[in-house]
DNA sequence: TCACTTTCTGAACACTGTGTTCAGCAAAAT
DNA sequence: ATTTTGCTGAACACAGTGTTCAGAAAGTGA
């Protein structure tokens, strides 16, 4: 690919991502996008078709390097007998999570969270599938499964919301007792 | 009031909850409003400053209902012995829910649900305060909240989002038994 | 080096939606 | 009956989006 296309590509990621620590993505105009990364009206169109666009391939590909060969790749994933191997998955997503905390940080407002929760469920769903049905209580399965996943999802976003000040492993920690309990 | 300015809030608020169950809020034109509404452009303006002042208005005073002496008031609220006060308290807050199925549901998508999660967590303050200082697991305060008070939102949410198919007892129940275990 | 292809540029444009203004009309209040 | 208040709708200014296109600039290959 010419070289051109990656600089200016990588541009406008800069230019959104440093706008979107000062505010909403809701806010943000596309004059100042491109001002900021210093091109050209047409040539942002050329590249994206709508803001919206910009946002969702931004975000899709950072999380596809957040979440990248997190999940499943050497271990046949046995997360049924104890809880360790989940526990050291999930924390190992956390790690991703906080080496990307620019990025995510700045993304976790308005509509692009979103897009982070979607994304997130997608990828524990797997993850979680043996735990949930492992599980025993009497509710439904879909109540189960909403009650732990949103759980976790949700303290992740608190975690983040927060500055991420504690440690993945004891953010991990902390959910598993409140989840399980002794 | 003038019986006008009555009529028109109204046509106002039911347009827009009619125009909501179709689509999102942020998808919707102040002209379509106007047009439901069958009423000037200049007495919209008149009646609300912005599209999301209107919004805002609308909720509030939607919440208020819902919400409306829901919390504390004849008893001392003993939440500490046992969860029966609590579970009661919070299942009555679902049926106020379900009282507004219609209008809530179709807030439930986009930005407004943000100011839903914002109004709920501020009722719900009160109410969990006692009972999640009561529980003992070892994380920190803050911690404990996040994850009682998340869950719950996150349930309601979940149960609003499925058409509120299940009791508001089935519901309580089932997240009391998730979040205790026995 | 010279032709060639691709990308970038930026001004001009059409379009959609927001919020304001104002003169005239209609309804309520006194 | 008169005054006050609220409604109307067309006209307007403004901001933001996305398109177009001719020309400049940068990369490619002989």
């Amino acid at each position: 690919m010419d070289r051109r296309q990656q600089k200016t590509r990588t541009a406008i990621y800069d230019a959104l991502t440093k706008l979107l620590r000062k505010r909403r993505f809701e806010d943000i105009t596309v004059q100042e996008i491109i001002d900021e990364a210093n091109i050209g009206r047409s040539t942002f169109y050329s590249h994206f078709e709508t803001k919206d666009q910009l946002l969702e391939q931004m975000c899709d590909e950072m999380f596809s390097h957040v979440f990248a060969e997190t999940l499943l790749p050497e271990k046949s994933h046995d997360f049924s007998a104890n809880h360790e191997e989940l526990k050291a998955l999930l924390e190992h997503i956390l790690w991703h999570i906080k080496d990307h905390e620019d990025n995510i940080s700045s993304i976790m407002y308005g509509e692009s969270e979103k897009l982070f929760t979607r994304y997130f469920s997608g990828y524990l769903e797997d993850a979680f599938g043996d735990m949930i049905s492992n599980i025993d209580i009497d509710v439904s399965a879909d109540f189960k499964k909403q009650f732990v996943m949103g759980s976790f999802i949700n303290t992740v976003k608190w975690w983040i919301g927060n500055g991420l000040e504690q440690s993945p492993g004891e953010i991990i920690d902390a959910y598993f007792k409140c989840l399980i309990k002794k």
